[in-house]
DNA sequence: TATTTTGTGCAACTAAGTCGCAACAACTAA
DNA sequence: TTAGTTGTTGCGACTTAGTTGCACAAAATA
């Protein structure tokens, strides 16, 4: 199974904790912060905060601050920008954006901020 | 003079506390944070955040959150995107791109993330 | 100048995230 | 299957950016 397999290839041990992490995170539609996960997991947050710094060590999981002061976390899967509404706080992926290139630069990440399309209205 | 005509405007009052913070955010050439500038002004710190968020309601001041948990904070003149690198954390402002459309939304800002001129070599 | 209004300093607080440590669970080899 | 090694976990204490309540001080207004 891709979860179990992923953890083997990257050498780390097969915990439950590490299993209900990466079942959370690569089901979910949108990134997600400590809070948005701490109902849904049997772990400490200390066991949640290094469980995610090492699958971001290793690539698997990408993060970015809000603007709630959260951190928030999705599994790296294809390359898309992030839309932060500056009303109601909502992260939304936005797929298709042609990468940016700037010379001399290395973009990894896109983040916009403005005003979404709910409330846009 | 440009900044007590600004606090006028707002109706504001023209205390010293907002007179130092506008100075400090005119002449800066990038975004600056709270740790940025505590040692050049003579307000508490209370005062500081207290009086930017009256700057950011206001759209004299616009903020984001960098890696380093700490939010960064520059006077809104010409929107231009910051680019945040991953390596040294270090913040740079990027004129000159094109504005992004994406349609049903409002984009007012732009944060890249990667590795910069200086990391990349 | 007297009065009202708004801003400020201080200290106590909040909350996301980190760390040290002792107990524990996962892998390894016999 | 068991014993040993090593990495992982929970707990509690800590750190730090940012917030809040309150009494006092400074602007604006008249």
């Amino acid at each position: 199974m891709k979860i179990e397999k992923l953890i083997q290839e990257k050498n780390f041990k097969l915990t439950s904790a590490r299993k209900e992490l990466l079942e959370i995170f690569f089901h979910a539609k949108k990134p997600l912060s400590f809070e948005d996960v701490k109902d849904k997991i049997s772990m400490d947050k200390a066991t949640f905060y290094r469980n995610i710094s090492k699958f971001e060590a290793e690539s698997i999981v990408s993060s970015f601050e809000s603007n709630d002061k959260k951190r928030y976390y999705e599994v790296q899967s294809v390359p898309h920008a992030h839309f932060i509404c500056n009303i109601c706080n909502k992260i939304e992926c936005i797929d298709g954006l042609a990468d940016l290139a700037i010379e001399g630069y290395i973009v990894e990440d896109m983040i916009l901020k403005g005003i979404c399309k709910q409330c846009n209205k």
